[in-house]
DNA sequence: TTGAAAGCGATACCAA
DNA sequence: TTGGTATCGCTTTCAA
């Protein structure tokens, strides 16, 4: 029984729980005497208020919620860190959820989340279909979300992303203004939007640039699959095969490297390589690789930012903080001209 | 009020809440007919029970915490994995904090944990010394904590590392049998226990093959430091610069890379390397990087298994939970015999 | 087998 | 300025 709560200092003071109770959160009608005595002894006391009975009372959590598909990635720890910076200054805690790129798994974590546990949401979606109920049931729920990175089409609400559009027709550009006349491009399921979005930047820029379109270097891989290396192997075998590929993930674009070290094939002279990532070593692989790099950091401050104004005025619109930033190419040797 | 609780579907049943909270949890006075009527209730409600009253009740939250000093890096991430995969196994929620190599934001965070927020403490030490006042209030409060990786040496308690002093050792002799003859020595402050051990290794092995031990060959850098760079460059700008590189985390590994580039140094033909380093892309580098790796995924999910037995059962010491692992040293082009 | 009520710890309203 | 008390939602003891 050595618990320290109101109970105890209030009768440690000869004081009612309320008194001390609004000493505490410095009320206005509390005289400086009882004031200062009170503040005494819970600091003597190293009283620490309860946070459930807090929670419980209050209908709020000071806590949200951070699902992502994976954590083994630059991209996303990265993004945690702005996340993390903008919750700590507002006295938050953060709840860290991975779905492992499995949409069973994304729902029932969703769903746990739904019972007033935390306050607000971050979310960047797993690999697969949009539509899902969890994601409808979360909407209707009132518990804000902000989607960064891999945001939902179907939701409205804050949404931070890049350009993806336009990095897609940036990177496939580059590729052939640096020679490439066969260009593919890797990627996960292309369910996601943004998948989408950097898919069509990729054919826009094809079919601007008059190259062939060709169905088959278009290489749809599956997540957590072995057998991606496979795949991407295949593509350089052929006949025909690929000059230049435009990696949408950052781990496809790794192993189209193991794939060329395998196969012999030089990397900018045989084959030009540039993908989406934030690999710190970028510029250190052998050759350098050339990047989309997001500005992950940004990213998961300015979702974390649009949550929490959200949670301070719940009257606003989530949908008008959406926000659009800048992925940036860095050119390195992996697309030299030959 | 479309709240649902325990109230409601009392209320919609006309049972009493104690029973209807009795049926949920499946308590054996219940008839078979009532459990029934409320399961069947609950779950077309969609009742979830509020978490905080629970965690109020029961004293216990669910709740685990995870401190780290940062997370942008391999280790940890993947680390992260491995104990977010045995949280969801025990129905547990993981709380992330941050330090950011921070003593005083570490101990506002782990102050801020002994309310009861959390059952339980992951925890990796940010750099500095290690017997500071909020580490013992840590242990005295009741709040079972597990050390990984970065361990207290002074607080009894279970502890998940690698043995780092045979891995100093390792990553020496192995510079000097491919050739290297004046090793030098990359690290952060030294004063973690985990530090001291790997460069007890280093020490050892230098003495043992009869290398001149040069003070200068010790390399201290300061974490979130800019001037690391310079120093390391300087290192080796220096007349009877050294010719092998033994850097004990994975960031020094990196700048040793960015600097050899710089100074037109090449490894390892003039200068060798090896690193502490949990790099996907090690061997991808220019060149493959030889690297001391560690078994971040075991030990994550080690530590937190040896968490979640401290709270199932109460009694057990927690330091019979030591467990020692094993780091591999993975031998690439960065440490070639010339 | 079910119901009533106390209590977890903090907050806020109403009285005094 | 302070005290008493109801309340948040759930668990559990005691009674019926």
């Amino acid at each position: 029984m050595d618990q320290v709560n109101l109970k105890r200092l209030a009768k440690e003071l000869n004081l009612a729980i309320s008194t001390v109770s609004r000493a505490l959160s410095d009320s206005y009608d509390i005289s400086e005497g009882t004031k200062k005595k009170v503040l005494a002894l819970a600091k003597k006391l190293n009283y620490q208020p309860n946070p459930f009975a807090r929670s419980l009372r209050n209908r709020s959590s000071k806590t949200i919620a951070v699902i992502l598909p994976e954590i083994a990635n630059n991209y996303f720890s990265v993004a945690i860190n702005g996340i993390e910076e903008v919750a700590q200054a507002n006295n938050y805690h953060v709840l860290i959820y991975i779905t492992h790129e499995n949409l069973q798994k994304e729902a029932d974590i969703v769903r746990l989340l739904l019972n007033g546990r935390v306050d607000g949401i971050l979310m960047s979606l797993s690999g697969g279909p949009e539509d899902t109920d969890h994601l409808k049931e979360l909407q209707e729920s009132k518990v804000p979300v902000v989607f960064f990175d891999r945001v939902s089409d179907t939701i409205e609400t804050a949404k931070i992303t890049t350009n993806n559009f336009e990095s897609g027709y940036l990177a496939t550009s580059h590729l052939i203004s640096r020679g490439s006349q066969r260009v593919a491009y890797l990627t996960y399921s292309g369910e996601l939007s943004i998948e989408q979005q950097r898919m069509k930047g990729y054919m826009e820029s094809v079919s601007k640039r008059g190259l062939l379109f060709r169905e088959e270097f278009i290489v749809c891989c599956n997540r957590n699959s072995a057998e991606n290396y496979e795949k991407i192997k295949e593509l350089f075998s052929a006949d025909g095969r690929p000059d230049g590929v435009f990696a949408s993930v950052e781990s496809l674009a790794i192993l189209a490297y193991e794939v060329c070290s395998e196969l012999n094939l030089r990397i900018p002279e045989d084959v030009k390589i540039v993908g989406f990532s934030n690999l710190r070593t970028a510029s250190l692989l052998n050759p350098a690789l050339t990047t989309i790099t997001q500005p992950a950091f940004n990213m998961g401050r300015e979702a974390a930012k649009a949550l929490f104004e959200a949670l301070k005025k719940p009257h606003i619109k989530m949908e008008d903080q959406t926000i659009v930033l800048r992925s940036n190419l860095i050119e390195r040797r992996s697309t030299a001209a030959n």
